[in-house]
DNA sequence: CGTACTATTGATAGATATCAACGCTGGTGG
DNA sequence: CCACCAGCGTTGATATCTATCAATAGTACG
């Protein structure tokens, strides 16, 4: 496969990109700046008027309450876009910040329109947003009727299959988010979030130390966790 | 304006419609069958072939859980497609299933097609999806940093939003949802939604006798449930 | 007139939040 | 170089929210 860049690879699992797709791909990616770990990339109310991508590192989206409180929605992980949405909506209704040091492309509105004109780019795009949507809909699967540690554990399951298909874990990857993070991710208190973690680690279903998590039994990781890949429809259930 | 069905109500929130394309629209929207209420009209692992509109009643998306509870994660009521992206997607991902009473119409895939070469519909169908992801991010933030009552009362908001931007509201609206169908939705139990819609009843926040729910002061309840239309993306903040 | 679903109520159990404290680490300024 | 500070992880004690269990009552419907 020609894929060099993670947006390259990832859309290659909707299945009909052809070489010249994955050319015309890599080279609308290129590029990109550096930002530090806890930044805004995009705020609430802003309509921005170039596209950002997310070449390295983890990145979030989420939503502040006006108790001061943190809703984190969606993770980013290299190949998502931030804000693709923004031709068609006046304005952003949510933040996006990086949890990780992050590469981030700001690709101008010239060349997503160029994008759009290939038909199976563009047809891959919306799949792309259609699997945002179901993400979204497992995540309120989870917060809905899973207990914390089923909840920490069907996230570290989604976010090992999201990252190998763009190549970037195998039996384990780097969390570069804090217990606070977390616990903003899955509605939790980050006390409580500390406790399933370690409950995780003493039954063996995860090792984590600092941000490097390894899984030793992913099938039973999935199995705990109620978590089946179907919602991210995938080309090839990733070695399973 | 020519608008007859709530679909091509719906979109005329996008702004930019045409008249013949509020007449495309109706077309398009015509016929419809009835089903009756609790009946699946789309299953988990289903490749339909046609698309279903929901013409009158409500409906929900739902996934079940191998203990065999159940989440819900999102209402449909009139103007709401329920399987748009069958286009691009191999299978669903979950199931639909009415609440109340329903007429759905299933449009062929060439209809969907013909509407699609009309720009501006295609344009507003590309935003009913992205609002469709922006609900399921603030059901997210109801999930995760709300109590109960709170939800409850989110959600009231939120259709009632919904549905006057359909035409199908004043200060009130029917909600022919049982009390163990908001707990399957909010993540709750059936005897804490319950205890929950007494506390708000009692504060006269709301009224609610069988499934006619009257909201005497709107504001009210939108403050105290901390609703913000703007995720919704409506032309104009309706009545507010 | 039974039967099933829905709403309601009380009592109890369990999950998770909150509060407070402590240690560890890495950076930073004097 | 060291002292200080901030952020993060950890722990214990307690409070609050929500679930579960069980029973009753109303309601619709055949």
């Amino acid at each position: 496969m020609t894929s060099i860049t993670a947006l390259s690879r990832k859309l290659d699992n909707f299945g009909t990109l052809s070489d010249a797709d994955h050319v015309t791909l890599d080279k609308a990616a290129q590029g990109g700046h550096q930002i530090g770990p806890k930044q805004d990339i995009i705020r609430e109310g802003d309509k921005p008027n170039t596209v950002h991508l997310i070449l390295e590192g983890f990145a979030c989206r989420y939503k502040l309450l006006p108790d001061g409180s943190r809703q984190i929605v969606a993770y980013l992980i290299p190949g998502d876009f931030c804000d693709l949405h923004v031709f068609i909506m006046r304005e952003m209704d949510h933040s996006i910040a990086s949890l990780s040091p992050c590469t981030v492309v700001d690709i101008p509105r010239a060349t997503i329109l160029g994008l759009l004109e290939h038909p199976t780019i563009a047809q891959a795009l919306r799949w792309a947003t259609l699997v945002d949507e179901a993400i979204l809909r497992e995540w309120l699967v989870s917060m809905g009727r899973r207990p914390a540690e089923q909840r920490l554990a069907h996230l570290m399951c989604e976010l090992l299959v999201r990252l190998r298909a763009v190549g970037l874990a195998q039996d384990g990857y780097e969390l570069p988010v804090t217990q606070a993070e977390l616990a903003d991710t899955l509605g939790l208190s980050g006390v409580h979030v500390n406790r399933s973690l370690q409950s995780l680690r003493i039954t063996g279903m995860i090792q984590l130390r600092g941000s490097s998590l390894l899984i030793p039994d992913v099938d039973a990781l999935m199995e705990f966790s109620g978590f089946s890949p179907a919602y991210l429809h995938l080309l090839q259930q990733p070695l399973r």
